[in-house]
DNA sequence: GTCTATACCTGGATAGAC
DNA sequence: GTCTATCCAGGTATAGAC
């Protein structure tokens, strides 16, 4: 019921977390985000003592939205296919929206000198995901409306792994590159509804 | 004859190169080259006045590297599959050899702050490396020892990203993802040779 | 080509008033 | 919870001797 977020302490996570995205954690400052938010320095480090604490918030921040997303889709009963179309569109919309990168991607230069608490926060999402991607895939192809060959694991590495590079190198193109990967792997991936 | 560059310039590229994929261009700075090599702050900027002199020295002598292994592949008239091979080992070589990431995924974050000659640079040669790739699937395919659905262009761009994407989250976790991940794409791409 | 020395700036972080 | 003021470390970069 009380407000346990103050409303600068939101603020605060909503424009890091977008700097994070465009630029890596070593590419902004404090600086960066007082000036938007149009307060003082000394006011983000009240929030976030140190950087670290700020990552850490950033990432379990956007850890808890992916899982609740998850989880929602799972109890609503979401037939795998509609999914991963979530998954798809929801990570389309980001890059080409904002041209936001992949919250991996960004940190991924950064990660051996994070500390064990945000590797921890990473490894466990990372893994998170990739548990919801392989179930999803596996139980698509059982009953029939998705197909591939090999292990779900693998499959869905694979899917994980192009969809945030292409939002990485999606800035370097003139095309949308995660679109055309993503039409890919839809072509590759949908059973044709009716007979071709 | 007369050599162009002195013994010292190449070891800071060598190694400005193994911190840039390592740590991304932010995340290493002169000191860490000049201690490395025994030398001082000041030999560095001689041969590098700013640091983006020293990332466009980087990008270009990496392009002209992977410039120079497609053509010698293409003139010794290496089929199709064994290119890709080429590529797939190379990749996963680097990856796991020292943990280095693909050189897109190291500069993507820093990609909007880069100066224009930098940023034309990446931009052509991952234009290069993806037309390689597209010409590469294609004629595999024509010669039946490829297979995929869809447009050459569309799998290459999947196939890169991937590779990609993988190096970069390779370090979160303790499975070699580009590995699984390369596994995966050769047994999506590879036609039987006997019959099944 | 490499050195010493130094200038200058940015960025993270803290103290203490309000 | 936000401010002013300040400190300090690290990083880029340059001048000038050797």
């Amino acid at each position: 019921m009380s407000p346990r977020q103050s409303n600068t302490r939101e603020k605060i996570v909503e424009r890091a977390r977008s700097l994070l995205q465009h630029h890596g954690l070593d590419g902004f400052s404090y600086r960066d985000i007082s000036t938007h938010l149009g307060i003082r320095n000394a006011a983000v480090h009240y929030h976030f003592p140190s950087k670290d604490d700020l990552g850490l918030a950033l990432v379990e921040d956007f850890a808890s939205e992916i899982e609740r997303d998850i989880e929602h889709a799972q109890r609503a009963g979401m037939p795998p296919k509609d999914q991963l179309e979530v998954y798809f569109q929801r990570s389309h919309g980001d890059a080409s929206g904002d041209h936001r990168i992949c919250m991996f991607g960004a940190l991924a230069t950064s990660y051996s000198r994070l500390s064990d608490a945000m590797q921890r926060a990473m490894v466990r999402l990372r893994s998170g995901v990739h548990r919801w991607l392989a179930d999803t895939l596996e139980a698509g192809r059982r009953s029939g409306t998705l197909r591939f060959v090999g292990d779900p694991e693998a499959k869905a590495a694979v899917i994980a792994t192009a969809i945030q590079g292409a939002r990485q190198v999606n800035r370097m193109s003139p095309d949308d590159i995660v679109a055309v990967v993503i039409d890919q792997l839809r072509e590759e991936l949908y059973v044709p509804t009716s007979k071709e």
